[in-house]
RNA sequence: UCCCCAGUAGCUCAGUUGGUUAGAGCGGUGGACUGUUAAUCCAUGUGUCGUAGGUUCGAAUCCUACCUGGGGAGCCA
Protein backbone atom coordinates (compact mmCIF):
# COMPACT_ATOMS: atom_id res chain seq x y z
CA UNK A 1 0.00 0.00 0.00
CA UNK A 2 1.25 3.43 -0.64
CA UNK A 3 -0.07 6.92 -0.44
CA UNK A 4 -1.43 9.16 -3.80
CA UNK A 5 -2.12 12.63 -4.29
CA UNK A 6 -5.96 13.17 -5.51
CA UNK A 7 -3.94 14.58 -8.92
CA UNK A 8 -1.95 11.13 -9.00
CA UNK A 9 -5.33 9.14 -8.94
CA UNK A 10 -7.58 11.69 -11.28
CA UNK A 11 -4.72 12.08 -13.63
CA UNK A 12 -4.16 8.05 -14.30
CA UNK A 13 -0.63 8.21 -12.74
CA UNK A 14 -1.71 5.45 -10.55
CA UNK A 15 -2.87 2.54 -12.04
CA UNK A 16 -6.31 0.90 -12.55
CA UNK A 17 -6.56 -1.77 -9.60
CA UNK A 18 -3.87 -0.25 -7.64
CA UNK A 19 -4.76 -0.07 -4.02
CA UNK A 20 -3.34 3.19 -2.69
CA UNK A 21 -4.33 5.41 0.39
CA UNK A 22 -5.72 9.43 -0.06
CA UNK A 23 -5.52 11.71 2.75
CA UNK A 24 -6.97 15.06 2.81
CA UNK A 25 -10.67 16.78 3.77
CA UNK A 26 -13.80 15.90 3.06
CA UNK A 27 -15.90 18.05 0.78
CA UNK A 28 -19.40 16.12 0.71
CA UNK A 29 -20.51 12.59 1.52
CA UNK A 30 -23.38 10.85 -0.14
CA UNK A 31 -25.43 8.02 0.94
CA UNK A 32 -27.25 5.62 -1.40
CA UNK A 33 -29.06 2.89 0.14
CA UNK A 34 -27.73 0.64 -2.48
CA UNK A 35 -24.91 0.01 0.65
CA UNK A 36 -22.57 2.45 -0.52
CA UNK A 37 -21.47 6.24 0.38
CA UNK A 38 -20.21 9.03 -1.88
CA UNK A 39 -17.31 11.18 -0.56
CA UNK A 40 -15.72 13.29 -2.24
CA UNK A 41 -11.94 14.39 -0.75
CA UNK A 42 -9.97 17.08 -1.39
CA UNK A 43 -6.41 17.27 -0.65
CA UNK A 44 -5.20 20.95 -2.69
CA UNK A 45 -3.22 18.67 -5.02
CA UNK A 46 -5.54 19.74 -8.16
CA UNK A 47 -9.43 21.72 -8.16
CA UNK A 48 -11.01 18.52 -8.36
CA UNK A 49 -11.77 16.37 -5.22
CA UNK A 50 -11.43 12.29 -5.86
CA UNK A 51 -14.18 10.24 -4.93
CA UNK A 52 -14.65 7.32 -2.91
CA UNK A 53 -16.71 4.55 -2.72
CA UNK A 54 -17.65 3.52 0.46
CA UNK A 55 -19.18 0.13 0.88
CA UNK A 56 -21.23 -0.35 4.09
CA UNK A 57 -19.12 -3.84 5.30
CA UNK A 58 -16.45 -1.60 6.65
CA UNK A 59 -16.36 -1.85 10.12
CA UNK A 60 -16.54 1.43 11.04
CA UNK A 61 -18.96 2.13 8.57
CA UNK A 62 -22.09 3.08 10.75
CA UNK A 63 -20.10 5.04 13.80
CA UNK A 64 -17.67 6.78 11.91
CA UNK A 65 -18.24 7.21 8.04
CA UNK A 66 -22.09 7.90 8.44
CA UNK A 67 -21.06 10.70 10.48
CA UNK A 68 -18.59 12.44 8.35
CA UNK A 69 -19.27 16.19 7.03
CA UNK A 70 -17.61 18.68 5.46
CA UNK A 71 -14.06 19.44 6.56
CA UNK A 72 -13.59 16.07 7.86
CA UNK A 73 -9.25 14.71 7.54
CA UNK A 74 -9.37 11.45 6.29
CA UNK A 75 -7.17 8.95 4.99
CA UNK A 76 -8.95 6.41 2.78
CA UNK A 77 -7.13 3.34 1.03
CA UNK A 78 -9.05 1.87 -1.61
CA UNK A 79 -8.50 0.21 -5.02
CA UNK A 80 -8.74 2.33 -8.19
CA UNK A 81 -11.15 2.27 -10.75
CA UNK A 82 -12.57 3.65 -13.66
CA UNK A 83 -16.26 5.36 -12.50
CA UNK A 84 -18.96 4.13 -13.32
CA UNK A 85 -20.51 7.29 -12.34
CA UNK A 86 -20.23 10.74 -15.03
CA UNK A 87 -18.52 13.62 -13.54
CA UNK A 88 -15.06 12.22 -12.78
CA UNK A 89 -12.57 9.64 -14.78
CA UNK A 90 -11.31 7.72 -11.91
CA UNK A 91 -12.89 7.04 -8.06
CA UNK A 92 -11.33 4.60 -5.29
CA UNK A 93 -13.19 1.79 -4.23
CA UNK A 94 -12.51 2.45 -0.80
CA UNK A 95 -11.37 -0.78 1.24
CA UNK A 96 -10.62 1.51 4.49
CA UNK A 97 -11.22 4.62 6.05
CA UNK A 98 -9.20 6.12 8.93
CA UNK A 99 -10.69 9.24 10.42
CA UNK A 100 -8.04 12.02 11.41
CA UNK A 101 -10.55 14.31 12.85
CA UNK A 102 -14.39 14.83 12.68
CA UNK A 103 -15.62 18.49 12.65
CA UNK A 104 -16.85 18.87 16.40
CA UNK A 105 -19.96 20.34 15.25
CA UNK A 106 -20.45 20.67 11.95
CA UNK A 107 -23.57 22.96 12.40
CA UNK A 108 -21.19 25.63 13.58
CA UNK A 109 -18.08 24.82 10.87
CA UNK A 110 -18.37 28.19 8.89
CA UNK A 111 -17.23 26.68 5.52
CA UNK A 112 -20.36 24.64 4.23
CA UNK A 113 -20.09 23.24 0.45
CA UNK A 114 -22.27 25.95 -0.80
CA UNK A 115 -21.39 28.98 -1.80
CA UNK A 116 -20.53 31.61 0.60
CA UNK A 117 -19.30 35.33 -0.13
CA UNK A 118 -16.09 36.34 -0.77
CA UNK A 119 -16.86 38.66 2.20
CA UNK A 120 -17.76 36.04 4.74
CA UNK A 121 -14.68 33.90 3.17
CA UNK A 122 -12.45 36.69 4.77
CA UNK A 123 -13.26 36.21 8.01
CA UNK A 124 -12.34 32.93 7.93
CA UNK A 125 -9.39 33.01 6.40
CA UNK A 126 -8.14 30.04 8.59
CA UNK A 127 -10.18 27.85 6.84
CA UNK A 128 -11.08 29.73 3.59
CA UNK A 129 -8.03 27.74 2.40
CA UNK A 130 -10.15 24.62 2.36
CA UNK A 131 -13.09 25.64 -0.17
CA UNK A 132 -12.28 25.65 -4.06
CA UNK A 133 -11.84 28.90 -4.72
CA UNK A 134 -9.55 30.02 -2.73
CA UNK A 135 -7.42 26.69 -3.14
CA UNK A 136 -7.80 27.43 -6.86
CA UNK A 137 -6.58 31.46 -6.41
CA UNK A 138 -3.66 29.63 -4.46
CA UNK A 139 -2.50 27.20 -6.83
CA UNK A 140 -2.29 29.62 -9.59
CA UNK A 141 -0.81 31.94 -7.64
CA UNK A 142 1.91 29.75 -6.85
CA UNK A 143 1.94 28.93 -10.51
CA UNK A 144 2.79 32.54 -11.19
CA UNK A 145 5.31 33.02 -8.65
CA UNK A 146 7.49 29.69 -10.10
CA UNK A 147 6.88 30.98 -13.50
CA UNK A 148 8.38 34.30 -12.46
CA UNK A 149 11.70 32.93 -10.88
CA UNK A 150 11.86 30.68 -14.21
CA UNK A 151 10.99 33.23 -16.60
CA UNK A 152 13.98 34.91 -15.49
CA UNK A 153 16.34 32.21 -14.60
CA UNK A 154 16.03 31.11 -18.22
CA UNK A 155 17.08 34.65 -19.00
CA UNK A 156 20.35 35.12 -17.01
CA UNK A 157 18.56 37.12 -14.39
CA UNK A 158 19.99 36.59 -10.44
CA UNK A 159 17.44 36.66 -7.68
CA UNK A 160 18.53 38.73 -5.09
CA UNK A 161 17.29 39.78 -1.41
CA UNK A 162 17.00 43.36 -0.60
CA UNK A 163 16.27 44.55 2.93
CA UNK A 164 12.77 44.39 4.54
CA UNK A 165 13.71 47.06 7.17
CA UNK A 166 15.38 50.02 5.93
CA UNK A 167 16.83 53.13 7.57
CA UNK A 168 16.07 54.85 4.31
CA UNK A 169 13.06 57.67 4.28
CA UNK A 170 14.25 58.57 0.70
CA UNK A 171 12.43 55.92 -0.74
CA UNK A 172 9.64 58.40 -1.89
CA UNK A 173 6.75 56.13 -2.56
CA UNK A 174 4.36 56.44 0.02
CA UNK A 175 3.95 56.18 3.63
CA UNK A 176 6.26 53.98 5.40
CA UNK A 177 5.14 51.82 8.41
CA UNK A 178 8.08 52.39 11.22
CA UNK A 179 9.74 49.60 13.06
CA UNK A 180 11.17 49.99 16.65
CA UNK A 181 11.61 48.48 19.81
CA UNK A 182 11.75 51.33 21.88
CA UNK A 183 9.03 51.41 24.95
CA UNK A 184 6.03 53.53 23.34
CA UNK A 185 4.56 54.05 27.13
CA UNK A 186 7.93 55.55 27.66
CA UNK A 187 10.38 56.84 24.96
CA UNK A 188 13.42 57.95 25.26
CA UNK A 189 14.30 61.56 24.82
CA UNK A 190 17.30 63.83 23.40
CA UNK A 191 17.72 67.36 25.39
CA UNK A 192 15.64 69.06 22.72
CA UNK A 193 12.69 66.96 23.91
CA UNK A 194 12.86 64.99 21.05
CA UNK A 195 12.45 61.04 20.58
CA UNK A 196 15.57 59.70 21.05
CA UNK A 197 15.94 57.48 18.17
CA UNK A 198 19.92 56.48 18.81
CA UNK A 199 18.25 54.59 21.77
CA UNK A 200 16.44 52.58 19.15
CA UNK A 201 17.48 49.29 18.01
CA UNK A 202 19.17 50.33 14.96
CA UNK A 203 20.57 53.77 16.55
CA UNK A 204 18.28 55.57 13.89
CA UNK A 205 14.87 56.00 13.05
CA UNK A 206 13.84 52.77 10.88
CA UNK A 207 10.84 51.63 8.67
CA UNK A 208 9.70 48.82 6.45
CA UNK A 209 10.71 48.62 2.61
CA UNK A 210 8.24 50.29 0.63
CA UNK A 211 10.36 48.97 -2.47
CA UNK A 212 13.79 47.03 -3.00
CA UNK A 213 14.35 49.48 -6.22
CA UNK A 214 17.13 51.71 -4.78
CA UNK A 215 18.80 49.01 -3.22
CA UNK A 216 18.73 46.17 -6.19
CA UNK A 217 20.01 49.11 -8.31
CA UNK A 218 23.32 48.05 -6.45
CA UNK A 219 23.47 44.58 -7.80
CA UNK A 220 22.04 45.54 -11.07
CA UNK A 221 25.14 47.79 -11.34
CA UNK A 222 27.30 44.40 -10.84
CA UNK A 223 25.80 41.30 -11.89
CA UNK A 224 23.69 43.46 -14.85
CA UNK A 225 20.81 41.28 -14.45
CA UNK A 226 18.75 41.13 -11.57
CA UNK A 227 15.47 40.81 -9.86
CA UNK A 228 13.42 40.63 -6.56
CA UNK A 229 10.65 39.11 -5.42
CA UNK A 230 9.37 40.01 -2.16
CA UNK A 231 6.95 41.87 0.23
CA UNK A 232 6.60 45.48 0.57
CA UNK A 233 4.93 47.44 2.58
CA UNK A 234 2.84 50.75 2.48
CA UNK A 235 0.90 52.42 5.28
CA UNK A 236 -1.06 54.20 2.93
CA UNK A 237 -4.81 54.41 4.28
CA UNK A 238 -6.43 52.89 1.04
CA UNK A 239 -9.38 51.15 1.04
CA UNK A 240 -9.66 49.87 -2.58
CA UNK A 241 -10.29 46.38 -4.13
CA UNK A 242 -6.69 46.63 -5.46
CA UNK A 243 -4.22 48.16 -2.51
CA UNK A 244 -2.88 46.01 -0.01
CA UNK A 245 -1.06 47.37 3.04
CA UNK A 246 1.32 44.19 2.87
CA UNK A 247 1.98 42.94 -0.85
CA UNK A 248 4.54 41.28 -2.79
CA UNK A 249 6.12 42.89 -5.85
CA UNK A 250 8.40 41.36 -8.62
CA UNK A 251 11.14 44.32 -9.41
CA UNK A 252 13.71 43.33 -12.55
CA UNK A 253 16.46 46.22 -12.96
CA UNK A 254 18.45 45.34 -16.12
CA UNK A 255 22.04 47.28 -16.60
CA UNK A 256 22.66 48.75 -20.11
CA UNK A 257 18.95 48.58 -21.08
CA UNK A 258 16.71 51.63 -22.22
CA UNK A 259 12.62 52.27 -21.23
CA UNK A 260 12.25 50.05 -24.55
CA UNK A 261 14.10 46.89 -22.98
CA UNK A 262 12.07 46.74 -19.98
CA UNK A 263 8.52 47.30 -21.63
CA UNK A 264 9.48 44.45 -23.94
CA UNK A 265 10.72 42.83 -20.63
CA UNK A 266 7.36 42.74 -19.13
CA UNK A 267 5.63 42.20 -22.28
CA UNK A 268 7.61 38.82 -22.63
CA UNK A 269 7.52 38.05 -18.84
CA UNK A 270 3.67 38.97 -18.16
CA UNK A 271 3.15 36.64 -21.43
CA UNK A 272 5.15 33.93 -20.03
CA UNK A 273 3.29 33.73 -16.89
CA UNK A 274 -0.02 34.02 -18.37
CA UNK A 275 1.11 30.84 -20.61
CA UNK A 276 1.94 28.86 -17.84
CA UNK A 277 -0.91 29.40 -16.35
CA UNK A 278 -3.28 28.48 -19.22
CA UNK A 279 -1.08 25.27 -19.59
CA UNK A 280 -0.26 23.67 -15.89
CA UNK A 281 -3.26 25.13 -13.99
CA UNK A 282 -6.13 24.50 -16.87
CA UNK A 283 -8.60 22.70 -14.45
CA UNK A 284 -8.51 26.15 -11.95
CA UNK A 285 -9.03 28.20 -14.68
CA UNK A 286 -12.25 26.77 -16.02
CA UNK A 287 -13.33 27.31 -12.47
CA UNK A 288 -12.74 30.65 -12.82
CA UNK A 289 -14.11 30.76 -16.17
CA UNK A 290 -17.21 29.60 -14.58
CA UNK A 291 -17.72 31.41 -11.94
CA UNK A 292 -16.21 34.64 -11.40
CA UNK A 293 -15.44 35.89 -14.90
CA UNK A 294 -16.67 34.41 -17.78
CA UNK A 295 -14.22 36.45 -19.98
CA UNK A 296 -11.15 35.38 -17.98
CA UNK A 297 -9.44 32.33 -20.56
CA UNK A 298 -10.43 34.35 -23.62
CA UNK A 299 -8.92 37.50 -22.06
CA UNK A 300 -5.80 35.56 -21.21
CA UNK A 301 -5.37 34.18 -24.54
CA UNK A 302 -5.42 37.47 -26.63
CA UNK A 303 -2.91 38.74 -24.04
CA UNK A 304 -0.46 35.85 -24.58
CA UNK A 305 -0.78 35.66 -28.01
CA UNK A 306 -0.95 39.64 -29.39
CA UNK A 307 1.84 42.61 -29.06
CA UNK A 308 1.29 45.02 -26.13
CA UNK A 309 0.41 48.48 -27.73
CA UNK A 310 2.74 51.13 -26.65
CA UNK A 311 1.65 54.95 -26.63
CA UNK A 312 3.27 58.11 -25.14
CA UNK A 313 1.72 59.81 -22.77
CA UNK A 314 1.25 62.91 -24.84
CA UNK A 315 -0.34 60.71 -27.46
CA UNK A 316 -2.16 59.41 -25.06
CA UNK A 317 -3.52 62.41 -23.58
CA UNK A 318 -4.54 63.71 -27.30
CA UNK A 319 -6.57 60.64 -27.90
CA UNK A 320 -8.25 61.30 -24.59
CA UNK A 321 -9.30 65.01 -25.26
CA UNK A 322 -10.21 63.96 -29.05
CA UNK A 323 -12.33 61.08 -27.75
CA UNK A 324 -15.49 62.62 -28.04
CA UNK A 325 -16.49 61.22 -24.11
CA UNK A 326 -17.52 62.96 -21.62
CA UNK A 327 -14.78 62.82 -18.58
CA UNK A 328 -15.44 63.84 -14.69
CA UNK A 329 -11.81 65.14 -14.78
CA UNK A 330 -10.52 66.91 -17.81
CA UNK A 331 -7.50 65.84 -19.67
CA UNK A 332 -4.54 67.97 -19.65
CA UNK A 333 -0.53 67.77 -20.82
CA UNK A 334 1.30 67.47 -17.41
CA UNK A 335 -1.08 65.91 -15.63
CA UNK A 336 -1.83 62.59 -13.98
CA UNK A 337 -4.32 60.04 -15.96
CA UNK A 338 -7.12 59.89 -13.81
CA UNK A 339 -8.40 56.08 -13.40
CA UNK A 340 -11.07 57.13 -16.02
CA UNK A 341 -8.60 58.26 -18.42
CA UNK A 342 -6.65 54.85 -17.91
CA UNK A 343 -9.41 52.58 -18.11
CA UNK A 344 -10.58 54.36 -21.50
CA UNK A 345 -7.74 53.97 -23.00
CA UNK A 346 -7.16 50.12 -21.08
CA UNK A 347 -10.33 48.91 -21.79
CA UNK A 348 -12.50 51.02 -24.55
CA UNK A 349 -9.40 52.36 -26.97
CA UNK A 350 -6.90 49.33 -26.62
CA UNK A 351 -9.10 46.77 -25.40
CA UNK A 352 -5.81 44.87 -23.70
CA UNK A 353 -3.02 45.78 -21.49
CA UNK A 354 -1.43 49.28 -22.75
CA UNK A 355 2.06 50.46 -22.22
CA UNK A 356 1.73 54.09 -21.48
CA UNK A 357 5.28 55.62 -22.20
CA UNK A 358 7.17 59.33 -21.54
CA UNK A 359 5.28 60.88 -18.74
CA UNK A 360 5.53 64.71 -17.81
CA UNK A 361 8.88 64.91 -14.96
CA UNK A 362 6.38 66.98 -13.26
CA UNK A 363 4.47 64.15 -12.21
CA UNK A 364 7.01 61.38 -11.58
CA UNK A 365 9.53 60.43 -9.42
CA UNK A 366 13.19 61.83 -8.73
CA UNK A 367 14.98 58.89 -9.83
CA UNK A 368 13.70 58.45 -13.37
CA UNK A 369 15.67 59.57 -16.34
CA UNK A 370 15.13 62.76 -17.68
CA UNK A 371 14.59 62.81 -21.55
CA UNK A 372 16.32 64.94 -24.28
CA UNK A 373 12.69 66.86 -24.77
CA UNK A 374 13.28 68.22 -20.90
CA UNK A 375 9.79 68.19 -20.11
CA UNK A 376 9.20 64.15 -19.99
CA UNK A 377 11.41 61.35 -18.26
CA UNK A 378 11.52 57.55 -19.73
CA UNK A 379 8.95 56.38 -17.14
CA UNK A 380 6.09 53.91 -17.92
CA UNK A 381 3.06 52.31 -16.90
CA UNK A 382 1.45 48.91 -17.83
CA UNK A 383 -2.00 49.44 -17.81
CA UNK A 384 -4.31 46.31 -17.43
CA UNK A 385 -7.87 46.38 -18.27
CA UNK A 386 -10.15 45.91 -15.08
CA UNK A 387 -7.40 46.63 -12.53
CA UNK A 388 -5.33 49.32 -13.52
CA UNK A 389 -1.72 49.62 -13.41
CA UNK A 390 -0.22 46.40 -12.80
CA UNK A 391 3.45 47.49 -13.55
CA UNK A 392 5.10 51.11 -13.41
CA UNK A 393 8.79 50.95 -14.35
CA UNK A 394 11.60 53.45 -15.81
CA UNK A 395 15.10 54.12 -16.85
CA UNK A 396 16.89 55.54 -14.01
CA UNK A 397 19.09 58.65 -14.05
CA UNK A 398 22.50 57.75 -14.08
CA UNK A 399 24.01 61.17 -15.04
CA UNK A 400 25.42 62.51 -11.62
CA UNK A 401 24.68 66.18 -12.89
CA UNK A 402 21.30 65.47 -13.96
CA UNK A 403 20.43 63.79 -11.00
CA UNK A 404 21.81 66.33 -8.80
CA UNK A 405 19.70 68.88 -10.48
CA UNK A 406 16.95 66.86 -9.82
CA UNK A 407 17.31 66.44 -6.30
CA UNK A 408 17.84 70.40 -6.01
CA UNK A 409 14.71 71.17 -8.42
CA UNK A 410 12.83 68.63 -5.63
CA UNK A 411 13.90 70.22 -2.83
CA UNK A 412 15.11 66.52 -1.93
CA UNK A 413 18.41 66.51 0.26
CA UNK A 414 21.23 65.06 -1.39
CA UNK A 415 23.11 63.74 1.75
CA UNK A 416 20.47 61.17 2.37
CA UNK A 417 21.06 59.90 -1.53
CA UNK A 418 25.38 59.15 -0.77
CA UNK A 419 25.40 55.92 -1.60
CA UNK A 420 23.07 55.83 -4.81
CA UNK A 421 24.92 58.59 -5.77
CA UNK A 422 28.11 56.92 -5.68
CA UNK A 423 26.60 54.38 -8.28
CA UNK A 424 26.98 57.61 -10.69
CA UNK A 425 30.15 58.55 -9.31
CA UNK A 426 31.70 55.29 -9.92
CA UNK A 427 31.24 53.65 -13.24
CA UNK A 428 28.08 54.49 -14.16
CA UNK A 429 26.02 53.00 -16.39
CA UNK A 430 22.40 53.30 -18.24
CA UNK A 431 20.12 50.88 -16.29
CA UNK A 432 15.94 50.44 -16.01
CA UNK A 433 13.73 48.48 -14.37
CA UNK A 434 9.97 48.00 -13.09
CA UNK A 435 7.64 46.89 -10.59
CA UNK A 436 5.17 44.63 -10.69
CA UNK A 437 2.32 44.02 -8.14
CA UNK A 438 2.12 40.68 -7.64
CA UNK A 439 -1.19 40.05 -6.22
CA UNK A 440 -2.72 42.36 -8.99
CA UNK A 441 -1.84 39.87 -11.42
CA UNK A 442 -3.32 37.02 -9.49
CA UNK A 443 -6.27 39.53 -9.86
CA UNK A 444 -5.56 39.96 -13.59
CA UNK A 445 -5.30 36.26 -14.18
CA UNK A 446 -7.75 34.99 -11.99
CA UNK A 447 -10.89 37.35 -12.43
CA UNK A 448 -10.78 37.91 -8.60
CA UNK A 449 -11.59 41.29 -8.23
CA UNK A 450 -10.51 42.05 -4.82
CA UNK A 451 -6.74 41.69 -4.07
CA UNK A 452 -7.89 40.75 -0.30
CA UNK A 453 -8.64 37.44 -1.65
CA UNK A 454 -5.49 36.44 -3.66
CA UNK A 455 -3.08 36.67 -1.15
CA UNK A 456 -3.58 34.41 1.96
CA UNK A 457 -3.71 36.95 4.74
CA UNK A 458 -4.36 39.87 3.55
CA UNK A 459 -3.70 42.98 5.58
CA UNK A 460 -5.23 46.39 5.19
CA UNK A 461 -6.29 49.16 7.01
CA UNK A 462 -8.18 48.17 10.40
CA UNK A 463 -7.52 44.52 8.75
CA UNK A 464 -4.78 42.41 10.28
CA UNK A 465 -6.45 39.73 11.31
CA UNK A 466 -5.39 35.97 11.40
C1' U B 1 -8.93 60.14 3.86
C1' C B 2 -13.51 61.70 0.75
C1' C B 3 -18.48 60.35 -1.70
C1' C B 4 -22.45 56.64 -2.12
C1' C B 5 -24.67 51.99 -0.35
C1' A B 6 -25.33 48.04 3.16
C1' G B 7 -25.39 45.49 8.18
C1' U B 8 -32.15 41.01 10.04
C1' A B 9 -31.30 32.93 11.61
C1' G B 10 -24.91 29.29 10.70
C1' C B 11 -25.03 31.37 5.20
C1' U B 12 -27.80 34.30 1.16
C1' C B 13 -31.59 37.57 1.56
C1' A B 14 -37.18 39.44 2.06
C1' G B 15 -39.53 42.46 5.65
C1' U B 16 -41.21 51.16 5.79
C1' U B 17 -47.61 55.38 5.34
C1' G B 18 -43.61 53.02 12.76
C1' G B 19 -48.25 48.66 15.44
C1' U B 20 -49.50 41.96 18.40
C1' U B 21 -46.15 35.93 18.47
C1' A B 22 -39.91 38.88 12.53
C1' G B 23 -40.17 35.37 7.28
C1' A B 24 -38.09 32.35 2.88
C1' G B 25 -34.31 29.47 0.52
C1' C B 26 -29.89 26.97 1.63
C1' G B 27 -26.86 24.61 5.42
C1' G B 28 -27.39 21.45 10.07
C1' U B 29 -30.43 17.46 12.24
C1' G B 30 -34.18 13.16 11.60
C1' G B 31 -36.52 10.27 7.79
C1' A B 32 -37.60 8.59 2.47
C1' C B 33 -35.30 7.57 -2.18
C1' U B 34 -31.17 7.04 -5.22
C1' G B 35 -24.00 4.86 -8.79
C1' U B 36 -24.66 9.68 -6.29
C1' U B 37 -22.17 14.63 -8.44
C1' A B 38 -23.85 22.14 -5.46
C1' A B 39 -28.53 15.14 -5.73
C1' U B 40 -33.95 15.04 -4.90
C1' C B 41 -38.43 14.71 -1.58
C1' C B 42 -40.76 15.07 3.57
C1' A B 43 -40.13 16.85 8.58
C1' U B 44 -37.53 20.05 12.08
C1' G B 45 -34.65 23.96 15.32
C1' U B 46 -32.66 28.72 15.08
C1' G B 47 -32.79 35.58 16.04
C1' U B 48 -29.02 40.84 21.77
C1' C B 49 -32.67 42.88 13.77
C1' G B 50 -24.10 45.90 13.71
C1' U B 51 -23.10 49.02 18.59
C1' A B 52 -24.56 53.19 21.70
C1' G B 53 -27.82 57.02 22.34
C1' G B 54 -32.37 59.78 20.89
C1' U B 55 -37.70 60.67 19.05
C1' U B 56 -42.41 57.94 20.19
C1' C B 57 -47.73 55.10 23.87
C1' G B 58 -44.87 51.79 20.62
C1' A B 59 -38.65 51.30 16.53
C1' A B 60 -35.78 46.02 12.40
C1' U B 61 -38.43 50.48 10.28
C1' C B 62 -37.38 57.61 11.86
C1' C B 63 -32.88 60.78 13.76
C1' U B 64 -27.50 61.23 15.58
C1' A B 65 -22.71 59.22 16.50
C1' C B 66 -19.55 55.20 16.07
C1' C B 67 -17.98 50.22 14.17
C1' U B 68 -17.61 46.78 10.12
C1' G B 69 -18.19 45.51 5.00
C1' G B 70 -19.08 46.73 -0.32
C1' G B 71 -18.75 50.13 -4.77
C1' G B 72 -16.28 54.53 -6.50
C1' A B 73 -12.25 58.41 -5.84
C1' G B 74 -7.33 59.79 -4.17
C1' C B 75 -2.39 57.41 -3.23
C1' C B 76 0.08 53.60 -5.83
C1' A B 77 2.00 48.13 -7.46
Amino acid sequence: MSFATVVDVLSGKVAVGDEVTVRGWVRTRRDSKAGISFINVHDGSCFDPIQAVVPNTLNNYDNEVLKLTTGCSVAITGTVSESAGKGQSFELQATAVKVFGFVEDPDTYPMSPKPHSMEYLREFAHLRARTNVTGAVMRVRNCLAQALHRFFHEHGYLWVATPIITASDAEGAGELFRVSTLDLMNLPKTDQNEIDFSKDFFGKESYLTVSGQLNVETYACALSKVYTFGPTFRAENSNTSRHLAEFWMVEPEVAFASLDDIAYLAEDMLKYAIRAVLEERADDMAFFQQRIDKEVINRLEHVANNKFVHMDYTDAVEILQNCGKKFEYPVSWGTDLQSEHERYLAEVHVGAPVVLKNYPKGIKAFYMRQNDDGKTVAAMDILAPGIGEIIGGSAREERLDVFDARLAEMGLPVEEYSWYRDLRRYGTVPHAGFGLGFERLVSYVTGMTNIRDVIPFPRAPKSADF
